[in-house]
DNA sequence: AATTTAAAAAACCAATTGGTTCACTATTGG
DNA sequence: CCAATAGTGAACCAATTGGTTTTTTAAATT
């Protein structure tokens, strides 16, 4: 697919399998929606879930190789901020995708209900 | 995070889970491209690929288990086509997502400018 | 009927994921 | 100084992923 319309050939896709796999996980996407509410410790965003803070810290780490979640050290505490930037690939690619494909979706129903061509 | 605004327990999350993870391979994101232009023979779709046929197979088998592609059983050859419709639970989840982010950070930009708060 | 073709199934493998526990390093507070 | 707190790092583990090759099934072709 190195010549299809869509690539771009400019590390873009590499962030893009970063980001869709760090959304493919319930616990990441909830430390996300967790931390729309404003930003958060490593600790206090590991309480709600069933499992170690270690195990949590690793979500983080995923959360921010992907460049959606920055952590700022400050004394012994690590604060956990948004950067949804990087989440407009994904919207991006999505909307792009959907536009590609309403568009042979409508060509479709023209075509089936022979409307206009 | 099972009293959050966000969640509705009501099963689309274990979709989520399964579609952002199968757009988070390139190979994956590659098919579904291919897929806009029209359905396609499994073997069509593999030739591009440097890999054998059962690998696409099965990257093709993980896009069906997402709901995104319909395989149907034409003769002794498998007919693929787009179904677009789930991947807009992932769209919405991802619009919603950036309003709420968005809000938040207009709420920000509003507070370090000292416009109207 | 025999051969070729399309695709899945199965068995296998190395690498990654998602979790654990335990040890360690800082930092804060008494 | 000492104890408690916040967090990472390392070692480990079972399950999953992404690929392979070989086998099998079923359909098309000759």
């Amino acid at each position: 697919m190195s010549t299809n319309w869509f690539s771009d050939n400019s590390g873009t896709m590499d962030n893009l399998n970063l980001i869709f796999s760090a959304l493919s996980h319930e616990t990441r996407r909830g430390i996300l929606e967790r931390l729309t509410l404003g930003e958060s410790r490593l600790s206090d965003l590991a309480k709600p879930y069933d499992m170690s803070q270690t195990a949590v810290s690793k979500h983080v780490r995923i959360l921010s190789d992907a460049g959606l979640v920055t952590v700022e050290r400050r004394g012994r505490t690590r604060h956990c901020r948004l950067n949804a930037e990087p989440m407009k690939q994904a919207t991006d690619w999505l909307i792009d995708y959907q536009a590609f494909w309403l568009n042979q979706f409508d060509s479709l129903a023209r075509h089936l209900t022979n409307k206009e061509d």
